[in-house]
DNA sequence: GCATATTTCTGAATGAAATTCAATGAATTA
DNA sequence: TAATTCATTGAATTTCATTCAGAAATATGC
């Protein structure tokens, strides 16, 4: 029989079903607490798996029991879903593709501002080499992930309406979603303030709007 | 008196003025040779000094004879200066403000390409957390030279009157250079063929010129 | 040319930190 | 209650980056 650890591969587990299992959750929560904070302070590179497994009062080894390397800790840390995060963009009921986008790249920009800079920076480093992850039984890396967003709400809006049929859908998706990326890499490189929420509606309205503006249906020109 | 290996602090010297220093010199072209040789077929992080010093024939002491830590090598094999891209963009005669960032944009593409995609990931990794360093006397990160030299091309061009004094020039330098990190980003994240010179030309039609066209002087609207 | 000083080169030693693992004990099952 | 499963432990192992003391090469002063 496939023992409890394998069946969960280490992977978060919602619903508890033995006293065990509900421990182990808590044990996977403190690890994941602790590395929160600590490399929130320090930084991925100063702090060590002895140093969380202590701010988590647990031995070092069982990290290991969780995560199979240091790494993988960030992607527990930062569970944010940017292709939910399109999703909604894509749901929102009465509107244009233009504040659809907006609405997006301020959910994106407010969402690593939440992660905090140091996990943000970690979790660049990880995925500048792409390893290819299970997303939703495909094999995909997790930028080519985003990028497959964009181009949803992007074709999306096209069948709407609310983009013209020559909508160049694909350079448009690389381009903005490369934009996003561009200013998270400009907040971690220069701990400037790029992405405060002042900032974001400058961005749509200098990038986004005259992006779009070309392919925007002539009934609506006025939708930015 | 000052020994020479603090005279030029593991620096990369231009005139050799001894057999020493030439010596010295053609030590610390071998070890860079050799890290840029292994670190592209393997990654940086699959490397280690042994092996770079086993590649170059020297022993692994004498890495650190010209390179503090491992990281350092990265920068003396990407010796490209994006202000001085910049410059040269700024420096092209009897042209318009589009042309000059089209210039600019395939040269960042173009040049990020030559050094390939390892050199590249490692480089954005070390650049990540914003280390300050001595560029013609100040103490400034990498990134924020590059807004800058970015900023200086538009601000000349409204100076020459190549773009209109209401131009938003601090976000229109914040954004395209956000976007041509993006794309970098994108690049060694997907693996895609974002960089290529047709894609580059897509990128300036579909983004550049839309971002500057609200900004052209009245005469020179057709300039894109 | 010779002696001394300076700098580079060498590769084994060091140290730090990630990862493993065999033993322990708590929870579960029969 | 006994047997089994699996999380937990922390010391041992491993893997490198980095250091360092001595050797070699080069430069300098006489």
């Amino acid at each position: 029989m496939l023992s409890y650890k394998r069946e969960n591969g280490g992977e978060e587990l919602d619903q508890p079903r033995t006293n065990r299992q509900k421990r182990a959750m808590e044990t996977r929560a403190k690890i994941v607490a602790a590395a929160k904070k600590v490399i929130a302070e320090k930084g991925f590179h100063h702090v060590s798996i002895e140093e969380i497994a202590r701010e988590a009062k647990v031995a070092t080894g069982s990290f290991y029991t969780y995560f199979k390397c240091k790494e993988d800790i960030i992607e527990a840390i930062n569970q944010t879903d940017f292709y939910r995060l399109a999703e909604l963009a894509n749901e929102l009921p009465d509107t244009d593709i233009t504040k659809r986008l907006s609405f997006y790249c301020k959910s994106f920009l407010s969402a690593i501002e939440e992660i905090g800079i140091e996990i943000c920076r970690q979790w660049i480093r990880n995925n500048l080499s792409p390893a290819e992850m299970d997303i939703r039984g495909e094999k995909i890396t997790k930028y080519a992930y985003d990028y497959r967003a964009m181009q949803e709400v992007l074709n999306a809006a096209v069948k709407r309406g609310e983009l013209t049929e020559n909508a160049p859908v694909d350079e448009l998706a690389l381009y903005i979603n490369a934009e996003l990326y561009g200013l998270m890499v400009a907040w971690c490189m220069s701990d400037a303030k790029v992405i405060g929420s002042e900032k974001t509606e400058q961005f749509c309205k200098t990038v986004i709007s005259p992006a779009l503006a070309p392919y925007l249906p002539p009934d609506r020109q006025g939708g930015a």
